[in-house]
DNA sequence: ATGATTATTTGATATAGATCAAAAGCAATC
DNA sequence: GATTGCTTTTGATCTATATCAAATAATCAT
């Protein structure tokens, strides 16, 4: 439970009555590494904070897996639309690994917002951050190599990269696995 | 300022205290076509709202301009990195017409935050819709030919795409000038 | 362990879009 | 209204990466 709080702390201060709803609030879960998590048929109404493990978040286009994003130890992993704003989206997501986590409903995270305004200050800022990391990595798939966009990739999850598929890498920056495997081999 | 007003009522509720500290608040201002409206030397301390005109959210890589956001009329644009976390970024704003906007400066936009919980709700809202816009443009930059990226681009900006000259929606796009020349003439 | 899947590497070829170069269109300025 | 400086178009190559195909290597289940 405690990375949880430290992971909120990072943004705001934590009164103990805030600290007492966030732990009442979350229940811990395990997946076994390959489960599907949430299928893009519902709406996602659940958020994911891993304490042990990588999930993912990719959609399928022509019957191929797009990989969008990957989380690991001390962040959320969610379909953001779907849970936001209670739409279907076309994300899925799965355990690369077995994994450990704190699992927060919407319900509680509403509740949460609508009892504590630091919540929502702590939901603002986070945000802004993964904002920015948007912003880099559109600037990463214009104007630069396959292999500048996997340096890039290498750089952002510097210390989760070896433990991704390949193909999923491949998917996540847009080129194809074969190009992927001949970069990695030049180095 | 109605424009304004309206612009906060799609995400929260305002209260005529609020209204009353926004409109005092912000100050109107206008800039010329090919203005540099913020340098990327300096930290972005004002957010403008635009009335009228386009605004360009650009930086510069080897020399050339890389286009990276237009806003147009009731919408907000600064340079968000630096806004938020007061760090030199990398972008630079112009004005791509004539431009009214409306000033807020971050000064102003804290004792917001600070003084009305919903104005943080607000952010949070705001920025999960400019999200998920982020990440469907990750995909359209993703596994799409040009033209695919061209024609997702007239869709965000349906509205104001043929006052952008082409040069600049290339680099938006991570296209050159001269491919999509070509796009634009095959229709 | 052993065979069966699944993931990665390697090779040969094709192609979308980049690059280089120059002409044609437009728009601003005196 | 001609002159100057941008912007867009058109044309001829070139190249990084995709695609197709098959061989290894790694992982999983019995």
């Amino acid at each position: 439970m405690i990375p949880l709080l430290q992971h909120f702390a990072q943004y705001i201060k934590l009164s103990d009555q805030l600290k007492e709803e966030i732990t009442g609030r979350v229940k811990e879960q395990t997946f076994k590494k390959g489960m599907l998590i949430h299928d893009a048929g519902k709406i996602c109404t659940q958020s994911y904070f891993i304490q042990k493990g990588i999930m993912r978040l990719y959609f399928v286009k022509d019957g191929k897996e797009v990989s969008d994003y990957f989380g690991a130890e001390g962040e959320w992993v969610n379909s953001p639309r779907s849970m936001m704003f209670r739409k279907l989206d076309h994300y899925y997501i799965d355990a690369l690994e077995d994994c450990e986590v704190l699992v927060l409903s919407v319900a509680n995270l509403v509740y949460l917002f609508d009892h504590f305004p630091e919540m929502e200050r702590y939901a603002r800022l986070s945000m802004g951050s993964m904002f920015y990391q948007f912003m880099e990595r559109v600037t990463s798939l214009r104007f630069t190599t396959a292999k500048d966009k996997y340096e890039h990739f290498c750089q952002v999850y510097h210390d989760i990269y070896p433990r991704i598929p390949l193909g999923m890498v491949a998917s996540y920056l847009g080129i194809t696995q074969e190009t992927l495997s001949r970069i990695r081999a030049q180095k």
